[in-house]
DNA sequence: ATACGCCACGCAACCGTTTACGTTACTTTT
DNA sequence: AAAAGTAACGTAAACGGTTGCGTGGCGTAT
């Protein structure tokens, strides 16, 4: 067999034409003859040619390549998400070049780099959870390198994301308990300075004021979402003399931890209290002691959607000059309710 | 500012030298000046030139990246299986292109074909489940692209893989059981044309041997692994005359399913009848019926060791001429017993 | 027969960087 | 003082493919 890799100078030297012929011809240009494309096509097939992508990509200065940057792809959320982004992509022949920041920015800022060096098209995004400072994204733009945030969204202006109102899926959280019967609420929420936290707070807030309830300041309490701190945060809402008798969770994760604390304090669950979190451990109803009720936040979704505006941006570039106009998708959350038996379990296997 | 991408060109012409001046004295070239090398990297600095990776690349023809193709990574395995390609292609500068089979061949010719145009400078790949032809994969030689295969490998001579010893964590599940007391132990096996299955029998017959007790086959049920066939499957294996009082799940996700079939037939879990199954869910121990241990795989190792093995295929390639060895590693695994509390749970937060 | 146009293809530059191979000017050796 | 060596930099080709422009040959209109 032909052992080299044969280039377009190989064809072209083989058929005694010039390699811009040959690259033509297999562009389907139309001035080349019919005789000499078919030739140049045929030969290509025999010698199993196929263009490097390399030479290609830098000389049209597009590598179509996305890169994406998450915390954690063992989160299912992530891992869930990166899939909806892979998916559109590659309908559209683009190929996702991944990247974990551990939610460590100066990792994060790394990738970034690492990322623009090998001239992405495009980068999604979900920023670290310490990521203050957002210079290594301003300066994509000298590249035009499109971003899009998802999910964890900086603090920055004029930028595009995609991202779930939690607000929204709180108050409907809180409204599923009321109308369960329960008079007080207590929430376990995360750091104040991640949005997903204050968006949290706002639903709490906003559905005790449609529901005309005066607001208990000591019934939300924030945790850096620890084992520790949610055990602590825990009987520390359980020992109130306001003690809620149902909880609204941060999370799956914090779901697990805050269960073991009130099973360590000889509580019933679902009887002493009940729990409702936001959905990201997909066997959450498989569980010892699932949430009577998840908001889904649909990553998958939010992943697809966040590739789609890539791809949006993509055409829009060429025509429209200056991008003055910026996407802002907020989905909406959607509470499932566990009580009924479990609808019908992903058939997974390994 | 500088809104245009500055070359090396860029800086040559502005400081009157020669553009291979330039390459040289941000490579630190010794046959450089150092009046003129401090002069060219401070410009750079101050420009903020950065190395169009694109044409590097092109140039030297290497990529810094390698292409990783799985099933599914919404599979916990596999999540965490290319964390640990990921964190030990960072440490050396590789980038990790990523692309889902959903265990679909076609889909997965499709990603080797991509990978190779982008010229990975090698491939991780863990098979899909309806694989059968490997030409895609042969392809890839021409182009002296290595492959190392992890946990799911093809039927091939001469290959690069680790894996993880599956007979030998079948035998010590079995033995955990046998140690607990029980006489009949079952096994839900998956379909025999997979590598895994076979190696679970196996690792099931030695113990038998071993252990001097006569082979029952009707004790082995092979399942397609949905959910509909595990069903049936257990209510098969649980209405045998010679009844088993223990299984051995094939992985965690059929585990949840056999554990529901047995539930409907009324049996008590882990009372009149235990479960033991192959680790893949990280919260299975906080389920409703966790298995009574785990044959734990150790996901993040195969990866991480996985790119071990390609790193030091690069450096070897340039040494040796033909790569006449084949990385054949085989990890073993280890059962972990879930009676006792629950260690600590990883501090997972969203 | 001349002019015009089009078809089918070749030439050469280009993308940004690296590098083998000069070339110059100066220093050292003998 | 001539030969040799060396430091410091320039020239140009190369990586593989694309593309604007040029050109010869042929057909057709006039």
């Amino acid at each position: 067999m032909a052992d080299k890799i044969v280039t377009i100078k190989e064809i072209a030297s083989r058929l005694n034409v010039s390699p811009s012929t040959v690259s033509r011809a297999l562009n389907n240009h139309k001035s080349i003859g019919l005789r000499t494309k078919t030739n140049v096509q045929q030969l290509a097939k025999e010698l199993n040619y196929e263009p490097n992508q390399t030479a290609i990509f830098f000389h049209q200065r597009k590598t179509f390549t996305i890169g994406v940057i998450l915390p954690e792809l063992s989160e299912a959320f992530f891992s869930s998400a990166i899939s909806g982004i892979e998916d559109c992509a590659n309908k559209s022949k683009y190929t996702v070049l991944m990247g974990q920041s551990h939610d460590d920015a100066e990792r994060e800022k790394q990738l970034v780099d690492t990322m623009k060096n090998h001239r992405v098209d495009g980068l999604i995004v979900s920023i670290a959870k310490n990521t203050v400072s957002y210079e290594h994204f301003e300066r994509l733009r000298k590249y035009d390198i499109p971003i899009v945030f998802f999910d964890r969204i900086p603090d920055m202006q004029n930028i595009h994301y995609v991202a779930c109102n939690m607000a929204s899926g709180t108050t409907q959280a809180f409204n599923f308990l009321r109308k369960l019967g329960h008079k007080t609420i207590g929430m376990i929420n995360g750091p104040l300075n991640l949005l997903a936290s204050k968006e949290r707070m706002e639903g709490y807030r906003n559905a005790l004021t449609k529901a005309r309830l005066k607001y208990d300041p000591s019934l939300i309490i924030s945790s850096d979402l620890t084992t520790e701190s949610i055990y602590k945060v825990t009987e520390k809402l359980l020992s109130l003399r306001n003690k809620p008798t149902a909880i609204i969770a941060f999370n799956d994760y914090v779901l697990l931890d805050a269960v073991q604390a009130a099973l360590k304090l000889k509580l019933k669950i679902n009887k002493d209290v009940s729990f409702v979190s936001y959905a990201n451990l997909p066997i959450s109803n498989h569980s010892a002691h699932p949430p009577l009720a998840s908001v889904e936040q649909f990553s998958y979704q939010q992943g697809n959607k966040a590739m789609e505006i890539m791809l949006d941006l993509f055409t829009k570039d060429k025509t429209e000059n200056e991008n003055t106009t910026f996407y802002k998708i907020i989905l909406e959350p959607q509470l499932v309710s566990h009580t009924n038996y479990n609808k019908q379990a992903n058939t997974k296997s390994k």
